[in-house]
DNA sequence: GCGTATCGCGTTTTT
DNA sequence: CGCGATACGC
């Protein structure tokens, strides 16, 4: 293997560090790559596809799963310009859409069912609310379940590979008495699906996993398909994701993963970190590799947040350092409430657009979407125009998904959801009679003939005849996906000005976009996959590639890096989100608010309101974050409004109160009592050690044989006596 | 019982 | 903005 000189078969490695080029030259065998934030992680990544593909591994074997689409296309992207046309032979995308691709190809000859649709989250809702009401389950029913927590139990337990009985009674155990009906609910939920021909987020992992795991000859086709698996954001995968690479590695073990546990934020997905933990245990041989150089932020805003995360309970020792230089600290504002905490946002950003600063290297981040809505009234006001990420993406709305429906049945007519949708569209046609018609025509054998055949009611009859000559008129066989667009769009139109009176203009943009997106397409089950996977992005004034300044929520924000991030809300009750409990939620919450500072490479803004609005209208005085007040003074700087008499506080981060069944899975509390100095314990993330210390407090200090001195928390430290 | 219009309220994070 | 509740008319 050639390394060393920095010239690898024509690829310049010259600007990597030692322990990337370990990393990119390891061509064999498993590597785990652990890496704080800005360390090159994606370049490191990129670097290894160049190389792979310098030493004559073809770029159509080589397999680059990423977490989001955005950092897979950027890292294709990237990777393009060391490659020219190569590196569009690689097989790259998000697990989803890499599953989706390898289901359509394979499933079929494998017994399972290929034809299918995919739905999003508020479909997955949709189900399991029609089903609760045929169920005889009543929204009044006060006990029973939302909605909400029902879908997310339900897929939850899909996310976990966990049955949903156990994750009831670890999680939502006041729900016990309704264990039947739930369970009852999600095996509706299942058939309903599979009769439809529907496949929700989670299917498409445990379908994919299923493949691999159940057929031999479907392991030997997929896994033999590629010599060389890459994954980033390790740490975001779940226990079905670290299946599907371990067995899609079968055979060969050519896997290198890159990840950061400090990063971790999804677990509410299923996400488990431990995942980085596990790693080297399920392949052999794995080579570890630590960067902890960085190349984005300069100090003052590394110390900050090497401080933050350095209050962790739990985490690899990895402390960050970098050697870009640079004065200026981290600045913390408070607002009297969030429109002052919004005028000032906006004020900087006009004195850094001033300064000459690209809008696009400028970004606000924020816990939650709607934490924005006061200052994208502000920025409006100042004439500054904005990018919002997060939230609400353009294919959920109404009147996308209305036009979609008529596409998606073209591709799978036995797709009752999008029946009941079309069918809602008719005018003197309610949520009842839409359910009855879809329910009959998905059921039967040709749909489309059943949709003619069935008898219209009076006050109805003549919009239904509308319908039944659109779908007798559309051939998806013989048209094309814009002819098809045209057809339903004249159909359509005239019921869209009706369903939307007051806002409609501003509505048709979108639907005006359609065709465009659409043009781009040669087969419709493409552009369907695509609009369910991967959301096109409202295009607005992008196609003059105007630059924008981005708003965007944390999660949606992972991965990239700005010049300035302004991080807003950073008050009590705002950030950690209410809802987040002591324990490993709240700890969640802090490697959020890591993630969040560690976007910026030269200016950090932290601001919060003083005030804030409750549900009962009242205005209540809140504290900074407790992650912020808990650091030592002299981190950042105070640049507060007219009236900054307010002190910094220490706030007592941890509400003791939390009743201890906190800890998941767990069903007895443990006491310091129970330990004793000198006796060995082990905790299923730093193995086997000797208590050495009782804080007090429920802590205790541990020193660990392969990892030294910790303080653990007796309350979600998974602690056992050995 | 069903369909439609309107008002008021609350909003985690996402593939 | 999307929803649930509510009232009204068929």
């Amino acid at each position: 293997m050639e390394t060393g000189s920095g010239m690898a078969a024509g690829v310049n490695l010259d600007h990597l560090n030692a322990a990337q080029l370990e990393a990119v030259t390891t061509t064999t065998g498993p590597v785990l790559v652990i890496a704080g934030a800005g360390s090159g992680k994606t370049r490191t990544l990129v670097y290894r596809v160049a190389h792979l593909i310098a030493e004559g591994v073809p770029p159509e074997k080589i397999l680059l799963l990423t977490f989001t689409r955005k950092a897979s296309q950027e890292m294709l992207w990237r990777a393009g310009r060391l490659l020219d046309e190569t590196c569009n032979r690689v097989v790259g995308g998000t697990f989803h859409s890499v599953a989706n691709l390898l289901l359509r190809r394979y499933a079929a000859t494998l017994g399972y069912p290929s034809s299918f649709t995919i739905i999003d989250r508020a479909d997955a809702e949709g189900i399991v609310n029609l089903l609760k009401s045929s169920l005889g389950l009543g929204k009044k029913e006060k006990r029973f379940p939302s909605r909400r927590v029902l879908v997310n139990m339900i897929s939850g337990s899909v996310n976990r590979s966990i049955p949903l009985v156990d994750l009831v009674e670890a999680q939502y155990s006041h729900l016990l008495d309704h264990l039947d009906e739930i369970c009852s609910l999600e095996r509706h939920y299942h058939e309903f699906k599979f009769d439809h021909g529907l496949m929700d987020y989670d299917d498409l992992l445990v379908n994919w996993k299923r493949l691999l795991a159940e057929s031999e000859d479907a392991r030997r086709a997929i896994a033999g398909r590629f010599s060389h698996i890459m994954v980033d954001e390790y740490q975001d995968t779940n226990l079905i994701q670290a299946e599907i690479v371990r067995l899609t590695a079968f055979g060969h073990d050519n896997v290198m993963v890159v990840g950061d546990d400090s990063q971790s934020i999804y677990s509410f997905r299923g996400a488990d970190f431990y995942n980085i933990m596990r790693f080297p245990k399920i392949f052999a041989d794995t080579r570890v590799i630590k960067l902890e150089e960085n190349y984005r932020s300069t100090q003052p805003i590394l110390t900050l947040t090497n401080e933050l995360i350095d209050k962790a309970e739990e985490k690899y020792t990895k402390t960050l350092f970098t050697r870009i230089a640079g004065e200026l600290r981290p600045m913390l504002f408070a607002g009297r409430d969030d429109r002052e905490e919004a005028a000032f946002v906006v004020a900087t950003v006009k004195r850094l657009l001033a300064e000459g600063q690209e809008p696009q290297e400028i970004a606000v981040l924020f816990r939650s979407g709607f934490h924005s809505y006061k200052l994208e009234l502000e920025l409006a006001a100042a004439g500054l125009v904005y990018e919002k990420r997060g939230g609400l993406k353009l294919t959920e709305s109404a009147h996308m998904k209305d036009m979609i429906a008529f596409f998606r049945l073209l591709c799978n007519p036995f797709d009752g959801l999008s029946w009941n949708r079309v069918f809602l569209q008719l005018e003197k046609v309610g949520p009842a009679t839409a359910q009855k018609i879809a329910a009959t025509v998905a059921a039967h054998p040709e749909p489309i003939r059943a949709l003619a055949e069935y008898p219209a009611g009076k006050s109805w009859r003549e919009s239904f005849a509308g319908l039944v000559r659109l779908f007798t008129d559309l051939d998806p066989e013989q048209q094309r996906p814009v002819e098809l667009y045209a057809r339903v769009r004249d159909y359509y139109q005239p019921v869209f000005e009706r369903l939307y009176h007051d806002d409609y203009p501003k509505r048709e943009k979108d639907l005006d976009q359609l065709p465009g997106i659409m043009a781009g397409y040669r087969h419709l089950q493409e552009f369907i996959d695509d609009t369910s996977l991967d959301p096109p992005e409202e295009a607005g004034d992008t196609a003059a590639g105007l630059a924008r300044l981005v708003l965007s929520t944390i999660h949606s924000a992972k991965g990239l890096e700005f010049e300035t991030v302004f991080v807003i809300g950073l008050a009590e009750g705002r950030f950690p989100h209410p809802a987040a409990e002591f324990g490993p939620g709240w700890e969640e919450e802090r490697r959020l608010l890591y993630v969040a500072a560690t976007r910026a490479r030269k200016n950090l803004y932290l601001t919060y309101p003083r005030q804030l609005l409750t549900p009962d209208r009242q205005f209540r005085w809140v504290g900074l974050s407790p992650y912020l007040a808990e650091l030592r003074p002299g981190l950042f700087v105070r640049v507060d409004g007219p009236d900054g008499e307010e002190q910094i506080r220490p706030v007592r981060p941890p509400p003791l109160a939390v009743p201890p069944t906190a800890g998941p899975g767990r069903h007895q509390r443990q006491e310091l009592s129970d330990f004793v100095v000198g006796s060995r314990v082990s905790h299923p993330f730093f193995g086997n050690g000797v208590v050495t210390k009782l804080v007090g407090g429920r802590s205790l200090d541990v020193h660990f044989d392969r990892h030294g001195l910790r303080t653990l928390h007796l309350d979600y430290a998974r602690l056992a006596r050995i």
